[in-house]
Order: structure tokens, then C-alpha cells, then sequence
DNA sequence: CGTCATTTTGCACGCGCGTGCAACACATTT
DNA sequence: AAATGTGTTGCACGCGCGTGCAAAATGACG
């Protein structure tokens, strides 16, 4: 039943082809497919017609190079193992792509391969380049070869020192300090807080605000520990290891997790290496609200980002309709369900 | 500390441009830049420092206009609630690009906006487009517009009954088949079989398989039931509604799931709505070796697809190089852990 | 040192479309 | 009917690079 092997119908069809076949110049062709052109609905519906039955598409190399605008942004991203980032990765190409821009899904290998990626996105003379990743530090963005070819670098969900640059984040202050708050208000009194990769000062932020906000309020030091990605697994060794042979007096009241996937993993830790409940015995609060995070299973308390906000806001910053080129910081919202 | 709006380092820099620093013709310049040009290596070195020193980084829009091979492949996903997808896209982005490829991700909205995203891909004049989706089914790619711009349509992960398109899945009989030996041997003797959506025949396969293999062997008919789609909560609500009322005598000793997704549901909704083990009281199996199923929590006994191998062949047919334009069907491996 | 085979380089032309301006058509006003 | 204004259309030129071929440079060999 498979016949042919390629898919192609022939040569390309051009606006040539269509203007001759509407019985106009091609510059009319081309207008009609342009949002606010100069042109007579009765035109333009004679070359849509003639387009339609010539099975004419616009080619946006072509119209890229001539105006040198792509409407395409690269999106970077180089941690596939956080279930977050799938959430973070619909929301923003639905949200582009609703407002006429396309996505360049770059999958950045490992840290060395930063540079890589950008020249990547540079030779496809992306409008904009989008970071959501982690690995991302600003020496990397300092010495990157051809960043001097797209118009704005953005880093999602995550703050940066770096000068030409616009961070589209949660604040973490903000959203910590709610967490806290909570924390406190329900009577915890022994908290541990689990966190990911300390190696940049962005990801310091929830670190340091539950830590100077437990320090103010009760004057304890909150023990704290830490792994070296976000990642389930590590999170459920790092706690095994860190509570092993622990008195039970000591075991904390409560684990404050940097994200759910730390979370997820501090949970499996206590439910099925030491036999504890979550949370009668020690209750866990997490970060992002992933999907599995309402499962019944988990019923996380966590702090959702306003993900929709904020790629609405991305593509203001895409359009120039921004006020400033400044950082922006949302606030999203505590979800509480039962693990604390 | 910010201060410049922009990033870009003034206007472009062209081939021209490294051509008269380099004290060569632009043809050159443009020959250092590609794979198999015949060029010096002495003269390839002096563009390469000028390149280099200025900054110059080819423009792929006008190459690929020029050449009519833009080395850019539309992945169409329509369905980002399914963890596996993930892994999937991490899989499909890292050995694309590792083999020249870049990425289009277009997010396909619903099942009636596949029609734009195809026109979208259209536009960008990919060599390629890889659906990677459920809603994806034959009547749309017929009528779909701007379908003729791209020379090859190729379904991943899935089977497709349309011609001039390249399937590029596990094979779902052999896998299941695997599942239901495992099943039969582990002396299971009332299975359930839970179906994701049954809209399209390439979906079927896999409940078919089980129930004319169970059939076959034991001369019983398992019971089946199903769901709208690929969702944990789904499953969650329709173990519960299914087995809601049963006596104990009645209910199965195994939930054999179409996929991961819906496994963790019936695993959630087993334990935490009816309160029994999995697997001593009920036992489950999955397909796809989410992430998730590793974990401790769900040890799921699942059926790992070969991404690597399907997405390696997958270039293979990009370039060319498979030796026809058939299906390939590829055989994964059985993952046995606790569950099952 | 000359001849020929081979590699390397330069170039006219084209890929498909946008920009800015000039020419044109039409409706409105005096 | 002429003059004015508004909306619409056509066109020269350019965006940056690849293709195929011819000219030039290089190397091999007698």
C-alpha cells in the first residue's frame, strides 16, 4: 500500500506560481499573507483562492532573511530528568505558539556543551534565546561564540547576575518565606531542608531564606543537607544516609525540600527504607507542584509558579511590549494538600 | 549592573565580510563552514581565524534557502501528560543534534490544530516531521495543508496504516506477547486488562494481543476495561469505579496496563482507595520504564522500549541511508521488578 | 624546465521574500 | 470638472549563501 517514497508533491510552488494564477504581481502575494499590509480584502481573497488550490505556503527562510526576523526562539533545556520541565516546556510552546512563535528545542548536553548549543541557535538566527536549565552559569554566557547574533537572552525560572540579560522567575524569596510561614504556623519545630545543587548564588535563594527565616523566628539553626542534582534517586540515598542510625528523637519533624523531585524522593526514603508515615511521623513539603505531586499517593504540599503569567509575560518581553528590559519576579501560590 | 537592552554586537557579520579579512573570496569562506568542500587546509585555517576573531557565524536560513535542505525536523507532540514523553523528546533532541539535526517543537494543541501545526512545520520548510502523539490519525495527515512541503512524514513510537509514512515503533505484539508469557508463568490467573484510548486500530494492538494470547493459552477471556486517555487520575478513577463493590472472589489477581501512566494510577488506586498490596493482594504490570517505575514506591514490572536504537534509526532514514522506506518495528526488553 | 593531471579558487546566477518608494486608482471635496 | 486625499499596487534592490563551471594554482613526472 506504500508507494511513494518521499511526500513531496513536485516542485515548490512559489509566490510567483500564485500570482500568476490570481492574476496580480507577487509583492500583492506576499501581502496577503502579511498581518497588516496595505491591501484590498478583494485581493487578497482572489490570491488566498488561487493559494489554496495551489497548495502555496510561505516560505519563512526566505521571509526571515528579507526581514531579518525569525519569529523562532530557541528553548534550552538540560535537565530532561526533572518532570518539571515537561510542565515548563508545554506551557511555553503552547503560549509561543499561540502568538505566532516558534520553538528551536535545544537539548544541551551537558555543561561543555552550552557553547555548542548557543552557536546552534545562532545559526539559525533565533530572535531569542531561552534558558531553562540549571548548568547555565554566566561564565558560560560570557565567552559564548555567536551570542552576539540573537536579541535577548532570557533565562526562565531562575535568576541571573548576567548583564544583557531578563530573568522571568518565581520569587523565591517571596514563595519561601510563605512556605516558612506555613511550616512554622503548624507547629513544626525540627526542620531539615533538603536541597539541590548549591553551585550557583540564584539556587542559594530558597536555601538561605528558610534557613534565615527559621534562624529569626525560633532562633534554631535548621539542619540542611544537600545533593548534586534534582533528582528522586539521589534525594532518597542522601536521606537514608543522612537519618540512618539516628535516635528517633533526633529525626526531624518535618523535611523542607528545595523541589518536588527532591521531595518525591525524601518520601520513598522515609516511607520504605525506615517505615515511616508521611506525615504523621515527619511531614515533607516540596517546590513546583508537579502532576504526580496531587497524586494520591504523594499529596504534596507545595508551592506552584504561575507558569501561565509568566510565559504571557515572556512573550511581552518577545514583542518589545515590555515596560523595561529588567528582571521580573512572580508569585505564585502555597497548594497544601496532606504531606504537611 | 544591566545595562545595554540589547545583546546583539551591531549588524551581522557576513561571509563577506570574513572574505576580505581573511584576503580570500567569499566562496571560500563559505567552503571552510561546510563538511565535504574541496578547499586547502591552509586556506580553510586563515577563514576560520578571521571567522573566529570577527565573530562570524553562518546563517542557516540562507544556506538552507540556497540549498533547499534545511536540517531542521518538526517534532509534533499533542500529548505532554505522559512522563514518558520526556524521555522520549530528551532521547530524539540528544541524537538529533549530535548527528546535525535540529528541532522544531510544536506543540500540538488539540486533535483539530494538527492540521496548523503541520502548516506550521510547512512554513519552516523542515526536511522532516516526527509525530510523536495519539491524536494524530490518518484522516488528518490526508486533508492536511502545506503536507506537501515536507519530503518525509515519519510516526514514531507508533503505527500507521497511511502510505507515504515511515513507522518507527516497538513492536507491540512481540512486547505483549512477552508481558503475557511472563504473566502466564508467574501462575496470574484472573487478569484485567487496562486500554488507554481505542480510537485507532495502530492502538489495539496491544489489548488484542493479550486477550487472543490469554485466550488462546487458558481458554478465558479476561475481563477489559478502559480509558479516555494516557492519564494516571484516569486510571485512578477507573480502577476504582471498576472494582467498587466486588466481592474480593472477584477481583483480579493482576491489572496488566497498555502503559506506565496508567499502571501508577491502578497501582495508587489499589493502595490507597481499597487499602491492598500490590502485588501480594494485586498484582500490575506496565509498559514505557517511566522514570517513576524504578522507583521505590512503584517497582513496576514494565517493558522498556529501545529509544536509542529507534531514534539512531530514525537518522539513518533522515539521511537516507536506511535501506528502504518501510515500517521498522524494533524489539525492546521486559523489565521484571516487584510489582508483578 | 615543460607537460599534464589534480586540486583549489573565483564567479554569475539563483533561492523566495521584504522594504521603501513611486505610480496608480478611486472616492471625496470645492 | 478640477483638485485633493486616501488606499492600493508594482517594482528595483537586497538579504546571505549554494551550485556548477571555468580559470588559476599546485604537484607529479619525464
Amino acid at each position: 500500500m506504500k508507494q511513494d517514497k518521499t511526500y513531496a508533491t513536485g516542485q515548490n510552488i512559489t509566490a510567483d506560481d500564485v500570482a500568476t494564477a490570481a492574476g496580480v504581481s507577487r509583492w500583492t502575494v506576499n501581502r496577503a499573507f502579511q498581518k497588516n499590509a496595505s491591501i484590498s480584502a478583494k485581493s487578497r481573497e482572489k490570491v488566498m483562492q488561487a493559494a489554496l488550490a495551489l497548495g502555496y505556503v510561505p516560505d519563512m527562510r526566505a521571509s526571515s532573511l528579507a526581514s531579518s526576523r525569525s519569529n523562532l526562539v530557541a528553548l534550552l533545556v538540560d535537565d530532561f530528568s526533572n518532570p518539571h520541565k515537561l510542565v515548563m516546556m508545554e506551557r511555553l510552546t503552547r503560549i509561543l505558539r499561540q502568538n505566532g512563535w516558534d520553538t528551536l528545542l535545544v537539548n544541551t548536553l551537558s555543561r561543555d556543551d552550552t557553547d555548542d548549543a548557543l552557536l546552534n541557535a545562532s545559526q539559525r538566527r533565533v530572535d531569542a534565546v531561552i534558558l531553562i536549565g540549571i548548568q547555565f552559569d554566566d561564565d558560560v554566557l560570557k565567552t559564548a561564540r555567536g551570542a552576539g547574533q540573537f536579541r535577548q537572552l532570557i533565562i526562565y525560572a531562575r535568576i541571573s547576575q548576567h548583564p544583557n540579560t531578563i530573568s522571568i522567575a518565581v520569587d523565591d524569596k517571596h514563595a519561601m518565606t510563605e512556605i516558612a510561614e506555613y511550616v512554622l504556623s503548624r507547629g513544626y519545630t525540627r526542620p531539615m531542608f533538603l536541597a539541590g545543587p548549591l553551585t550557583y548564588s540564584a539556587h542559594l535563594i530558597r536555601h538561605e531564606t528558610f534557613m534565615n527565616f527559621w534562624k529569626a523566628r525560633t532562633g534554631c539553626t535548621p539542619e540542611s543537607i544537600g545533593v548534586r542534582a534534582y533528582d528522586s534517586q539521589m534525594a532518597y540515598d542522601r536521606v537514608v544516609k543522612s537519618l540512618s542510625g539516628r535516635e528517633p528523637a533526633d529525626f526531624p519533624d518535618i523535611i523542607v525540600c528545595e523541589n518536588d523531585s527532591l521531595a518525591i524522593g525524601a518520601t520513598d526514603a522515609l516511607r520504605h527504607h525506615f517505615k515511616l508515615r508521611v506525615p504523621e511521623d515527619i511531614a515533607i513539603t516540596g517546590f513546583d507542584d508537579v502532576p504526580q505531586a496531587a497524586s494520591p499517593n504523594y499529596n504534596l504540599t507545595t508551592y506552584r509558579q504561575p507558569l501561565t503569567k509568566m510565559a504571557e509575560y515572556l512573550v511581552e518581553v518577545l514583542d518589545n511590549r515590555a515596560s523595561d528590559s529588567e528582571d521580573r519576579l512572580f508569585n505564585g501560590h502555597l497548594v497544601i494538600r496532606d504531606s504537611a
